[in-house]
RNA sequence: GCGGGCGUGGCGGAAUUGGUAGACGCAACGGACUUAAAAUCCGUCGGGAGGAAACUCCCAUGCCGGUUCGAGUCCGGCCGCCCGCACCA
């Protein structure tokens, strides 16, 4: 019997797909219900990998199923092509971007093709043409006639030998991560993007998005971080005229101050520093006390009395000293604090250190007053407050309100929101990005180009440090669109973050003479199920969130969530392995032989080093062609879909591909020989058949609804057992119209998984066209219904027989039939029965004693 | 430190959401086929005790306690691991 052959079966139907344009999203509706899957489109590595498989496979089942369930899918692919690594390559003497990028995209598009996807690829793009770019420019100009985007100066930092702007991630121990250089902290003037004025819709939107993930929901709330308090001035005390302007969560706790703290970029701190020079000693000491997040956690808690005083907001002639403390952030509130020792650890060991007053204001309850102290540590719980005059007797949450009521009327401040969420600073000094659409025109200032695309030109170095855009000979220089002389372009691109805000909206019609063509938009989003990977919780999946909102205000489209559905999945991990040397080995050349892992060349015990995430450093990566080549496509696309909840990390290993590859041949030998129609009769083996059949249809549907694909592939695997016991040699006509029935269901149950194999069965059973054109198969409710149960009857709590009943069987008569039941009986003896639990179908519990 | 999640056989994981713990797969072991091996097929597979056997009983979902007729699932307290944020006032 020749083995089922993926090498030949695989390719021929990719090319029957492709020349039948059979996963071509048509723009016109007609009258079936849309439905938008999309994963996260990939950064052209030029590479294909596991994690790639698994994510695509994902979308790809989902799509092929909703397609079979009569929706209008849109499934399309393209590719997040701007960005450091390619810029970064050609700086080591690599190929141009351009030429780099797109050679990478052919490769991986050939390799994403052999994955049998369900694309349309007829709306592929990159963000990197100038089709794409351009319109991104189309719409951020509009933004920025709208006020949404801005520029100011604002800190970054900067690698002086790279002369490169680096992001956070990129600095390592306060050094550049390529040049090795001190980063230096470095103000230059950046462009924005005003994500704060969306800030309480961002977090209102998340209540409805109900198909996402409530950790990721939870994250992004976090992030933006709203909270309510007070921002209130406290007045100078002795000469110095004016105010200090503070942000607190924690008004009830006035009368518990004891400072007033000032960040160190505080404009009072500057103005204090000019004439004092231990000031501006120690501001120039807190500026440079690291940048990583390490040394900011090992950070002690510094400060600097600048010697002025503010007088207390309820308490005359009480005053507080103002300090520089460098624990305190000018971009968060107003910069500046009142520092409450006694309930707030950070004041607590502010005070501490330079000992200021130490007063505990709430207590916390069934404490005594007398015998209270905050002076160990600060008490941050809720209580009565006491020592404080008119907050006296309320509770913490009272207090906040009544505190805030007082300063309102003494027009001291004012009860305010303040959320964590910055500006989005989406300059970068880099070539490999869009062109900011903007000249520099020394009479108009900043003017709008008007002719896009402004292209990035080919014609740029890699071979000096900085811009490549800075040093061009000419296309900086260019004329005002305003007044006509000469000008300079904004030489500063994109955050590729800002490509992949919109690249969804784009998909909807990516031809349009317009960044989005609305009435295509307004079809088909929001996307209806986004794949990918949980690292963009936030930044990517906000960003999105806030552009598209952005998009909407000014008209491009009609949604303010992009997303409806979001599914984050696991990665592909792999054992790593070292050698007695410690050397990383791949996993090519271990071998499992018997209980221990051996080196395949040498026979050496190896050291399974753990589970990790495949990585080339570790050398723990195995390359998908490789194993498409020896188990085929659909095997590995089953295997990585099969084994762990998809939100969850998939070990891959051979054993568990092999299974898949197993599984493949094993179903593919129940259509090879034909599947005969069979004819009319009685047999139980049918009817049972065709009970299974159907279960079987309703579990794997709901299994792919509920994104609960491992054990979707479980009940395909069992299934398989019960088809082995039914066999169609000597069956009766019956039987084989049973199987009939159950290897065709079986051919489209599979196809989302193993498209190709599916194909090949879906001839044998005589299935019309594609199976990826066929309808799902439909189960009857009384055939997929369970008619007899198996109850357990515990006596006690424990297991001590079974029941075979009808289903939907009475408690009653279940009671009466429990209780006649041999093995039961047996179990009661010389006991009295209390009580009979009987839950209808379920199960049986007799408490005796 | 704050917020969130998780802990089930040798391993990945199931468990109708409070109702038979261990589906399905991997690994392992036994058997059939074969001159032999691979492949394939069939079977066993949480631990313990009893029995020739069908089977019966006990223990078991990180640990301790609670609620309940009944707890892997709910509640409280520990222990361990993972993720996010991190001086956010």
């Amino acid at each position: 019997m020749a083995r089922y052959n993926p090498k030949e079966t695989e390719p021929k139907w990719r090319a029957a797909w492709e020349k039948a344009q059979t996963f071509r999203a048509p723009a016109d509706p007609g009258g079936k219900p849309k439905w938008y899957v999309l994963e996260m489109f990939p950064y052209p590595s030029g590479k294909l990998h596991m994690g790639h498989v698994r994510n695509y496979a994902m979308g790809d089942v989902v799509a092929r199923y909703k397609k079979a369930k009569g929706f209008n899918v849109l499934h399309p692919m393209g590719w997040d092509a701007f960005g450091m690594p390619a810029e970064n390559a050609a700086i080591e003497g690599g190929s141009h971007p351009k030429t780099a990028t797109y050679a990478q995209i052919a490769n991986m598009r050939e390799q994403l093709k052999t994955l049998g996807l369900s694309i349309d690829w007829s709306r592929e793009f990159a963000t990197c043409d100038p089709e794409y770019y351009g319109q991104q420019q189309a719409w951020f100009l509009a933004l920025l006639k709208a006020g949404l985007v801005y520029r100011k100066e604002a800190e970054v930092n900067w690698d002086p030998v790279d002369m490169t702007v680096l992001a956070n991630e990129q600095v390592i121990d306060g050094r550049g991560w390529r040049s090795g250089a001190l980063v230096e902290k470095k103000k230059l003037t950046q462009w924005f993007l005003r994500i704060t004025k969306y800030s309480d819709d961002l977090i209102e939107g998340l209540k409805g998005l109900d198909r996402w993930p409530d950790k990721v929901r939870l994250m992004q709330e976090n992030w933006i971080g709203k909270s309510r308090g007070l921002k209130m001035k406290f007045h100078f005390a002795g000469e110095r005229k004016g105010s200090v302007e503070v942000y607190t969560t924690r008004p009830d706790t006035l009368f518990g101050a004891s400072f007033l703290a000032i960040a160190a970029d505080h404009p009072l701190a500057l103005d204090v520093a000019k004439s004092d020079p231990g000031a501006a000693a120690f501001i120039k000491g807190v500026k440079q006390g690291g940048v990583s997040a390490a040394d900011i956690e090992a950070g002690e808690k510094l400060g600097y009395d600048t010697g002025l005083m503010v007088a207390h907001p309820f308490e005359a002639g009480k005053t507080l000293p103002v300090w520089i403390a460098n624990f305190v952030l000018m971009d968060y509130g107003t910069g500046a604090i009142f520092g409450c020792p006694g309930h707030d650890q950070r004041d607590h060991d502010f005070a501490s250190k330079y000992k200021l007053p130490i007063l505990p204001v709430v207590l916390p309850p069934g404490a005594d007053p007398a015998e209270f102290s905050v002076a160990g540590e600060p008490y941050v719980g809720p209580g009565k407050i006491y020592n404080s005059a008119f907050l006296d007797g309320l509770e913490v949450e009272a207090a906040k309100a009544e505190a805030i009521a007082r300063i309102e009327t003494q027009a001291d401040g004012e009860g305010a929101t303040v959320f964590r969420l910055r500006d989005w600073g989406v300059s970068r000094q880099r070539y490999w990005g869009c062109p900011i659409p903007v000249v520099h025109c020394a009479k108009c200032g900043v003017v709008p180009e008007d002719k896009l695309p402004v292209v990035l030109p080919d014609d740029v170095t890699f071979d000096k440090p900085g811009n490549p855009l800075l040093r061009h000979p000419t296309w900086r220089h260019t004329t005002c669109p305003n007044c006509g002389g000469k000008a300079e372009r904004e030489t500063d691109t994109l955050d590729t973050f800002v490509d992949s805000s919109w690249y969804f909206a784009r998909f909807t019609n990516p031809d349009a003479a317009v960044p989005i063509d609305k009435a295509a938009a307004d079809y088909w989003l929001p996307v209806d199920n986004y794949i990918g990977g949980v690292e963009h919780a936030v930044l990517h999946l906000l960003y999105a969130r806030f552009v598209t909102r952005a998009l909407k205000d000014e008209g491009f489209l009609s949604v303010a969530e992009p997303f409806a559905g979001l599914f984050t999945q696991g990665m592909v991990t792999h054992e790593a392995y070292k050698n007695r040397n410690g050397e990383w080995i791949e996993p090519a050349d271990v071998e499992r032989r018997g209980d221990v892992v051996v080196d395949k060349e040498f026979g050496q015990p190896v050291v399974v080093v753990g589970v990790e995430k495949m990585s080339k450093s570790k050398k723990n990566v195995v390359a998908p062609e490789d194993i498409f080549d020896a188990y085929g496509v659909d095997s590995a696309r089953l295997f990585v879909m099969s084994d762990s909840p998809p939100e969850r990390d998939v070990q891959w290993s051979t054993g568990g591909v092999e299974g898949a590859w197993r599984f493949t041949h094993r179903i593919w030998g129940e259509y090879e020989n034909g599947v005969p129609r069979g004819g009319e009769g009685d047999d139980p083996k049918a009817v049972e058949l065709r009970k299974h059949t159907h279960r079987l249809i309703k579990a794997i549907g709901d299994s792919i609804e509920q994104f609960r694909f491992n054990t979707g592939i479980a009940r395909l695997y069992e299934f398989l057992g019960t088809l082995k016991g039914a066999p169609a040699a000597g069956a009766s006509p019956a039987l084989l119209a049973a199987r009939h029935e159950a290897l065709s269901a079986l051919a489209r149950l599979i196809a989302p998984y193993t498209p190709h194999l599916a194909e090949e069965c879906w001839i044998k059973v005589g299935g019309q066209g594609f199976v990826a054109d066929a309808p799902w198969p439909e189960y009857s409710e009384s055939l997929a219904a369970e008619d007899e149960r198996i109850l357990p009857v515990q006596i006690n709590g424990k297991r001590r027989a079974e029941l075979k009943l009808p289903a939907g069987m009475s408690e009653a008569e279940v009671e009466k039939i429990a209780l006649s039941d041999e093995g039961v009986l047996r179990h009661l003896e010389g006991q009295t029965v209390r009580k009979v639990i009987v839950v209808k179908d379920r199960i049986v519990n007799i408490v005796a004693n």
